[in-house]
DNA sequence: GATCCGCGAACGGTATACCAAAATGGGCGA
DNA sequence: TCGCCCATTTTGGTATACCGTTCGCGGATC
């Protein structure tokens, strides 16, 4: 069988089921009904739950049905403040330690992404451009700052997601990804912590936009893609 | 009744317990007699465990007991990084968002402390302290960073506790503290962020400085204590 | 007709029983 | 005497049954 906990799986299932809108914001988990729709038992289940809990995906409240986080441009805008600051550090220290062979897996990783820019789907391409970061931070050689960025990218990754497939902003995201992975690779300081912050600009604009020309219709689409 | 949750304050319990020393570094948590000592079942306990794992103060290894977390100076000085580019953020946003009630709140704890240090045992310090860093990061009105940083201080603080009562140096605590407070007061960034680096500077030096003359002896005194 | 009270179903919280994998210790063989 | 292997026991993982609380609905009353 699969090396992960069933929790886990459990988890990467109701946390794709969340993200592709196939359990809208707002949406109420009633342990019993979810475990038995995918087959397990409540104790599972309801660790599962847990993990996106503490993910932000979910939220809970004392004694009721635990809630599809459907989060405020606030909660959001906030969450990328820490991420931004993740991610500087993770620049910095990746530009000290990492090694050729980070290097290269950075590289590699933007490769691939200009590859199937043109063809694949905005669950892909966006499957890449996370690990795309993540292979930066892995390159910073701190596994609890790791941890940390993870799960920030997990909480916003539906925000990025609806956010991404209206602005067809590919192109750019592509260039500052170019420049990040140079900067790193010719250890340019100023190239890859300048570009990273700007690159983190332009997120939080594109989702700014995004929750300023109504949330509701968007997100109902997306849930029918 | 309490209004906590019982997993929340088994947590609590199984905290305090690591934190003093009563359950040492390395030794295994086995769900079933931690359960029966304290009277719970197995599945609440189950929960406070992945609690406190969450919280980096025991690991998790699959399909075997946890343990209470060990860290290095490594592990340490990463979770320092990240504690610091926090706190960093927290103060940038405090200087903009404090509310006069928040800045008195962080004013009041420092002087709270000054009045404290010469008669307080070293855990009631430590609360206190803890309190300070987290008033500020309250006033940076960014929940998920306040969340996130209440982590990492949960998974410091054994290593700030024990760091702390070999070098007596409170009155620079209190020093610096007393800087950051005016800073925030008179919305003065340069002091702030200044004494703020400079106190997360000391904080990794003093614990480096631990680490390497010798844990094993220190751990023991801490646990007698 | 609206409101309030109460009853019942539904849900999360907790306890417990069962299962499978892993560690350990003893015995057997080389 | 040393090492390997098997059985027993220990442990976490999972399923399920029970309990207390909460919320919704229906009826009775004002």
């Amino acid at each position: 069988m699969s090396s992960l906990t069933l929790p886990q799986q459990i988890a990467d299932r109701l946390r794709r089921a969340i993200l592709t809108g196939a359990l809208p914001p707002g949406a109420s988990i009633k342990e019993r009904d979810q475990a038995a729709e995918m087959g397990v038992s409540r104790t599972p289940m309801r660790e599962a739950i847990r993990i996106l809990a503490q993910e932000g995906l979910v939220t809970l409240r004392p004694a009721r049905s635990p809630l599809v986080a459907h989060p405020s441009l606030k909660e959001v805008t906030d969450d990328l403040a820490v991420l931004r600051v993740l991610e500087m550090l993770a620049c910095e220290r990746a530009l000290e330690t990492a090694t050729p062979e980070q290097v290269a897996q950075v590289t590699g990783l933007h490769e691939r992404m200009v590859e199937i820019s043109d063809t694949a789907d905005p669950l892909d391409f966006f499957e890449t451009d996370m690990a795309f970061h993540r292979a930066i931070v892995s390159a910073a050689d701190n596994p609890a700052l790791a941890e940390t960025h993870s799960a920030y990218l997990a909480r916003l990754w539906r925000s990025r997601f609806l956010s991404a497939r209206m602005r067809s902003d590919r192109a750019r995201v592509l260039r500052q990804h170019g420049d990040i992975a140079r900067g790193l690779a010719t250890r340019n300081r100023d190239l890859m912590l300048g570009e990273a912050a700007h690159h983190l600009e332009r997120l939080e604009d594109n989702i700014r936009h995004f929750f300023e020309t109504g949330e509701e219709e968007r997100t109902q689409a997306a849930a029918r893609a």
